[in-house]
RNA sequence: UGGGGCGUCGCCAAGCGGUAAGGCACCGGAUUUUGAUUCCGGCAUUCCCAGGUUCGAUUCCUGGCGCCCCAGCCA
């Protein structure tokens, strides 16, 4: 486990679990990632695997992965693998084995016996439309089942005969009988059992009943001997239901703590809205890197150093709110500027032709993998007569503040000499297609006398450049909160991937999938693991660099 | 309109009766062969509003207003 990241300030759950060690309620901290394995994990989970995780380890204790796979209509064990992948490369283990609420089925059903014995808990043999009709509503009261008073014995043989496999799905439920007319929906007999022929990704054919999550999670809780049950503020009105089973059952009782889930700006969240984003292809996956997924973001680039900085930074609370995408960015560019080697890359070409510089000669300028780290080494750049710059450093009216080239306009060659523009080559269209300039053949490291040339470009050599594919992305959706469109497809942006060709310095060909590089004055970007050849590189621009000039503009 | 929550700078977020931390964003300025990085400096006399208690309230009380969640045999 590799959290060597700073504590992080205080917040309402730090602060419950010290005084719940100060007055000696427990004596160690136990807590729990419980994702249902239905889909893949996004940031928002990383929030959440980060909290518990991090607490578990702040605090010497544990935090069990578990998987929450009560559901099998909807569970796949592709999605657990990509869990397991995922929770590991974020930095976090969690023991020998993941946890699965399926070991549990047995003794939950011995619970559920248990309840039925208490006269807590009834076969109820209306079906759905009757159960919701007879649930009432938010101001009215709902009405008793027909069913509701059934005796014991009938409730017990009722059961056993829906575990048997007896019944058709959907004929008959197990509920909690609690009270219909509670103000709080969730205990006007909430389902604990209902009735699933369906095959489960561990136990088969087993089952065919299921516990609802109301029936299973605290008692999964439980179990583990959790002592901070951390989740998501809708589950806020489920805690009353929570310790309710738990009482009735009379079992250690885990403390329920709800917290604001993660809303970031410009991306949905929902695992239904991303599953349809794959399905409808959208996107190119789960993990294309425009996805708000761990294995999206990872194939982008991003470091997992950079997605658990971001977890600790935006803090943790119970305001329902937006966090701006620039913060992560900038957690990602913290970690990629202390870690990634500089080089040089045109994404949009302008030929340049030296004319001063001998046609057959060719230089190898030397250029360090990351200046404000010499002992990183360098390497070396091939320099010749013909090369090509960015059409976005050269204009032909350019403004006073426009530190690049332009007619006369002198500039330095990153890594190079300092040239000037002479003459601008035009086609028949009037577009400038080549810029004749002359080097300064004495500024190799050292600045020129009686002048001060401000701007620096990048460049490669025309003759040794590669040519790579290079995937721009930007976001996914045009809106900040594509939830509040009418629907959320149309928030779409069209343009959230471009792809080109890049020129780029001959050293990136050897570049192997999942490096990132910072391409000078450009951005990082990073070798994109599914696409790349050998020697063929696919590179994924992971984020932009600051761009104070754009800003201007 | 039933129940449960939440309201501190543009976005997050500390603060828990003693006179508003920090981060992102933004704006200046310095250094710089990345208009990057780094570095300095600025950025809420005010804490949703209105009353009240108090020597003193963002923190306590009362009343408003605003926003979020709940009527799956999903989790």
């Amino acid at each position: 486990m590799s959290t060597a990241e700073t504590p992080g300030s205080s917040n309402f759950i730090r602060t419950i679990i010290n005084e719940d060690l100060h007055s000696g309620k427990h004596d160690q901290v136990i807590t729990r990632f419980p994702p249902e394995p239905n889909g893949y994990l996004h940031i928002g989970h990383a929030k959440s695997i980060c909290l518990n995780f991090g607490l578990a380890t702040e605090y010497q204790g544990r935090c069990n992965l578990r998987f929450d796979d009560t559901n099998p209509t909807k569970e796949e064990d592709e999605y657990v693998e990509a869990i397991k992948q995922d929770v590991a490369w974020l930095g976090f283990a969690w023991g020998e084995q993941p946890l699965f609420a399926s070991d549990y089925f047995a003794q939950l059903y011995r619970w559920a016996i248990k309840l039925i014995e208490k006269g807590k808990a009834y076969v109820d043999s209306q079906n759905a439309e009757e159960m919701r009709a007879n649930r009432g509503t938010l101001t009215q009261a709902g009405t008793d089942s027909p069913y509701r008073n059934r005796s014991v014995e009938e409730n017990l043989q009722l059961f056993e005969k829906m575990k048997n496999g007896d019944f058709a799905d959907g004929s008959h439920i197990l509920r909690a009988k609690i009270d219909m007319a509670a103000p709080n929906m969730n205990l006007r007999d909430p389902a604990m059992y209902r009735i699933l022929h369906a095959q489960h990704h561990r136990t088969g054919d087993k089952w065919c009943i299921y516990p609802m999550y109301d029936f299973a999670h605290g008692q999964e809780d439980s179990i583990e001997g959790v002592t901070h049950s951390i989740c998501t503020l809708e589950f806020e009105d489920h805690r009353p239901l929570y310790e309710w089973f738990l009482k009735e059952l009379e079992i250690f009782a885990p403390q329920q703590i709800e917290f604001a889930r993660l809303n970031l700006s410009y991306t949905v969240m929902s695992k239904r809205k991303l599953l349809q984003l794959v399905n409808d292809q959208h996107v190119d996956g789960w993990d294309d890197p425009r996805m708000p997924t761990v294995s999206g973001m990872r194939r982008r680039g991003y470091p997992a150093a950079a997605i658990r900085s971001f977890c600790e930074r935006i803090g943790v609370g119970r305001n329902a709110s937006w966090i701006d995408l620039s913060i992560l960015e900038d957690c990602v560019r913290e970690q990629l500027n202390e870690t990634s080697f500089r080089r040089q890359a045109v994404l949009k070409p302008l030929k340049v032709t030296i004319t001063n510089y001998p046609h057959d000669k060719v230089e190898e300028l030397e250029a360090p993998n990351h200046p404000q780290r010499p002992e990183q080494g360098s390497r070396m750049l091939p320099f010749c007569n013909e090369l090509w710059v960015d059409r976005d450093d050269f204009m032909q009216a350019p403004p006073k503040k426009f530190f690049r080239l332009g007619p006369d306009r002198e500039v330095r060659l990153r890594n190079g000499y300092i040239i000037k523009c002479d003459e601008i080559i035009k086609d028949d269209s009037g577009e400038v297609v080549e810029l004749k300039c002359s080097a300064d053949l004495d500024t190799l490291g050292k600045n020129p006398v009686g002048r001060k040339v401000k701007g620096i470009i990048h460049w490669v050599s025309a003759r040794h450049a590669a040519k790579v594919t290079v995937r721009s992305y930007d976001r996914l959706f045009n809106q900040e909160n594509p939830d509040k469109a009418e629907n959320y497809l149309a928030a779409l942006n069209p343009e959230s991937l471009h792809v080109s060709e890049a020129l780029v310095e001959p050293s990136l060909l050897a570049a192997r999938g999942g490096e990132t590089f910072q391409f000078e004055r450009v951005g990082y970007f990073t070798v994109d693991s599914k696409d790349s050849g050998e020697g063929q590189p696919v590179f994924n621009r992971t984020v932009t660099l600051r761009d104070a000039w754009a800003k201007m503009k």
